[in-house]
DNA sequence: TAGATTGTTAATCGATTAACAATC
DNA sequence: TAGATTGTTAATCGATTAACAATC
């Protein structure tokens, strides 16, 4: 059992607990390091590296059994806390994330939704009424939410970030290209820069026009 | 200029141009490497030997200048270029997405919207008529799109991968956890793991809280 | 010119891969 | 027991950081 695990490793976990639960749905019991790591496009070795920071959950000859590990994993991320969350900026992106992330396996239970939008206040949501975001303090100070969700606009993001964190918030799921900039830098923020990956799919298909074109002159 | 840059280098790109454009918005005309890279939170060694990768953009005893760094970026990232793309799946996601990224500033020139719902189809959505998902292929060999945005279901999104590289397209986007698994392997995939995102999160907070446990014991 | 800061080479650090003894 | 496959140590590879000469 490592110490300090890399982000790198951290990383990989929710891949590996996707796979597994293929697996587990497919009915599959067993997977070897190999079997694993073909299926994830690495290698066995670092399956296995992956694996041996939190502890070893395989048997030697046999392999991994396919329920424990997908346990175990669930148990390293944490997924069985159920951390209690708010939403913050219940716009098409929020709606969006409402509705297609299940936060419940996930580790989280969102407990209330925040608007400054009149139209927006009142509303129910996926079983929760829109509350006015003037009233996100009182709310905190009593039900002391663990993280929030950020998807508002991109200008209201540093500020709400400072008042939350004052406010006792631990974590935050940041959607907007706004920076979430805290006193306190361990505090975790998880950034879904849109826009980023966007980009970066641009360069990628650049540089394979950019073979496809070197290899017709040849 | 480097051979073969790494993914490290091209996933920082984008952030350097979004914070190169905030300095360019302030109307800061000159900022050194030591500067940048304090805003980025990495070291000033990090940022030349990026920038490096694919040329001198800076000047001894001055640094960069903001504007021409700025160009330079979205001149590597290939933002100039303006790929055609097509969106499957005009759910709530789907609409998030158009509603909120400027693709145009990203690279990419947005050519039509497909779904399967009798509901959506036909109804406009930023200028664009919601087309029938069954006249994607005839669509595809008129007007070759260059990639895909996927926002459509999970269990749809491997089938449809496939239909799309028969079909030509050189680059997806995918929002699904559904596994984008194509016959060539150089085709780009950027995807967005919402949940696996959540879950590193949840990983995070766990964490701290367990540093924080700690520290109380002493 | 003196000071600042780059571009680039060398050193360090960390992550990935390989190898193999342990063992189911 | 023989075969398979892990856990773990060692080797390699790549990425980050440090250092410094070049030069604006």
């Amino acid at each position: 059992m490592k110490e300090k695990v890399s982000l790198a490793v951290i990383n990989r976990l929710p891949r590996y607990y996707r796979y597994l639960g293929d697996l587990l749905d497919a009915g599959i019991t067993k997977i070897s390091s190999q079997e694993l790591s073909e299926k994830m496009g690495t290698t066995a070795s670092q399956v296995r590296q992956d694996l041996n920071c939190f502890g070893g959950f395989g048997q030697q000859g046999y392999g991994y059994n396919v329920e424990l590990l997908y346990k175990e994993i669930a148990s390293i991320l944490g997924l069985d806390r159920k951390y209690t969350a708010i939403l913050i900026g219940v716009g098409k992106l929020g709606n969006a994330i409402l509705n297609r992330i299940t936060f419940e396996k996930r580790g989280f239970k969102l407990i209330a939704l925040f608007d400054n939008n009149p139209e927006i206040i009142g509303q129910e949501v996926r079983g929760l009424k829109v509350l006015d975001v003037n009233t996100i303090d009182d709310f905190c100070r009593i039900h002391k939410p663990d993280v929030a969700f950020l998807t508002l606009p991109r200008e209201a993001v540093p500020g709400m970030a400072i008042r939350l964190e004052k406010l006792g918030i631990k974590g935050f799921w940041n959607f907007s290209s706004g920076y979430v900039k805290l006193e306190n830098k361990e505090i975790p923020v998880e950034n879904v820069h849109l826009g980023d990956s966007l980009m970066t799919l641009c360069y990628r298909v650049n540089e394979l026009e950019k073979k496809l074109q070197n290899q017709n002159k040849i």
